[in-house]
DNA sequence: TAATCTGTGTAATTTTATTTCAGTTTCGAA
DNA sequence: TTCGAAACTGAAATAAAATTACACAGATTA
């Protein structure tokens, strides 16, 4: 049921902690716990604050456990050691802690809604990251920052959307990019890519049949493809690079999806990587252009240091 | 000369010690320090986020000194005890961070990336969320639901990404609503706006010229505008009512800007809140409907409670 | 040159955390 | 039911970590 536990990462010291939201995570194995374990986490999510300053003694007195229980509590949340636990719990807060903190009471409708709303939303971010394969990701930065061209395929409902957040992301940082909501649209783009190609698929569903249709021809061509979506969907079976998320999805069909936080923020992710990488390679690109040019002769004009955007300004709107 | 040592705080249990930036205190007491001390700042200041799982007997080692050496430092610098610096350090660390490598973030692996990304989302939702005026989003959900047909505007950058999404977001409730990115459209379409109409406009800059200009002459046609924007800005002045988010940009150009999280947020918000009231509205008129066509006796297939989603589906995306 | 002060480490002590083990409870099958 | 296995839990023992007490070396000053 519970397999976090017997997987205790080997004692290496220093070895680095998975870069782990405690907070998502004590929410997520909440129904594992054992009651007195859950006493545990009763007292830790009262008042997280405090609970980063409290000897293991403390905290077991005030959950009324014995000092073992809070160490095999520690041990179900995936940290070593109730140190570790601690100072997770500490580098967790600072962002999350405040966003707990806001139990402004909110006497009005509209103010529930939002809390509601933006609660899921934080949530679903947090969520994502608690479960993100960095591997998966750093993957796709490679593969993506390597393409010669990138297609990003997204279709129906929010995935429409996200995908044209995504092609501008990636536009910004001079890629090549094109995006198709259309079904068919996706799959004759995708029937001329080549290899050093890309392609970026969105899909929450990962049913999408044209969507995983598209990757599955692009993959045929060559291209090295890329899937935002859940697991054990079509779409995470037919990508080269699946990056999963699972978002519990709210039982009330008026209530929109957070689901889209999280692909949003897998995008921004992807899209930081890729600036890193293509940083440098602008940077020497253009190098070479000034080498160049100045070997026949050329004036140059004074270039700036980042990457100058490629987007055209229509306004100073971000 | 370093009047931080003698203030010791009292050992009262548990007392919250003052929100310090470590960091930061580091560098002011450097001066005041002790070589040896010195050493242990040297190793600490060379890697935090490693110094955060140290043992004192580690960070004794690693900087050679005595054990007790490290005690002192954290004496000096104004903690109680090792463990509290730690966790100060901890806690300071997510907050810093970003300013700390603001240079070399993306020298991280993808793990680091993702954390710093993702808390920056969910940091944003959270601070939109504080301050929220929610009076504003309680008229805006009366406004939007009251009208007739719904013109969205939003230009350049995520803004008409945004826009799209917010399209979706309202269609989906059965409202007619159309998203414009493009300037002209934009005013062309709030020049056939009238009274009972409503806008909903988006921009994060509040500057965006035919946004704003677009608004204004929605408005002069009588039409109800609302604005989600940033306080003090052309646009919070133009529309009816302004939904005011202010976010933090981060410094970093190639970072993607976290304020999206927080807009898309206020319009997940704005479209549950007019779902509630689209729901009665709607059951209402379904009921009236019925009636009508039961008295010229038409057969009435069986409705479904919740009002029939209006979009078609292209697949079950979503 | 002695008195004093500062900085440091060693060793003892205290505090804190973990492991071992045994007693309970719970659950499922006979 | 009743037995056995498995899961849960705490007491006590043990190990680890941190702090204190104290002593010693080198610099500074009278």
């Amino acid at each position: 049921m519970n397999d976090v536990k017997p997987s205790r990462p080997p004692k290496g010291r220093l070895r680095k902690p998975a870069a782990i939201d405690i907070v998502s995570r004590l929410e997520r194995v909440d129904a594992s716990l054992s009651p007195a374990e859950r006493r545990v986490a009763d007292i830790v999510t009262s008042d997280y604050e405090t609970a980063t300053r409290m000897t293991i003694a403390e905290l077991a007195a005030r959950a009324e456990v014995s000092q073992p229980t809070v160490t095999r509590f520690c041990r179900t949340l995936g940290c070593a050691s109730f140190s570790e636990f601690k100072i997770s719990l500490a580098t967790t807060l600072t962002v999350a802690a405040v966003y707990l903190r806001s139990e402004r009471i909110f006497d009005d409708d509209a103010g529930h809604l939002a809390h509601t709303v933006m609660m899921r939303a934080a949530g679903a971010v947090r969520e994502c990251l608690d479960q993100l394969d960095t591997a998966a990701v750093g993957q796709a930065i490679d593969a993506l920052a390597a393409s010669q061209r990138i297609d990003i395929y997204g279709q129906g409902g929010g995935s429409a959307a996200l995908a044209e957040d995504a092609k501008l992301r990636l536009f910004r940082l001079g890629l090549p990019v094109s995006a198709y909501q259309d079904g068919h649209q996706q799959r004759m783009s995708a029937a001329t890519l080549r290899p050093g190609d890309g392609v970026l698929a969105i899909s929450n569903s990962g049913r999408s049949k044209p969507v995983v249709e598209a990757v599955e021809i692009a993959r045929s061509f060559g291209a090295k493809t890329v899937a935002i979506t859940r697991p054990g969907t079509p779409l995470a079976m037919a990508a080269d690079i699946a990056i999963l998320v699972t978002i519990a999805e709210g039982t009330d069909v008026k209530m929109p999806t957070p689901s889209r936080y999280a692909h949003m923020a897998v995008i921004d992710t992807l899209a930081a990587g890729i600036a890193k990488k293509m940083g440098d390679r602008s940077r020497d690109a253009l190098r070479r252009v000034r080498y160049t040019l100045a070997r026949i002769g050329v004036a140059i004009p004074t270039p700036s240091t980042d990457p100058t955007p490629l987007m055209p300004k229509h306004d100073t709107e971000e």
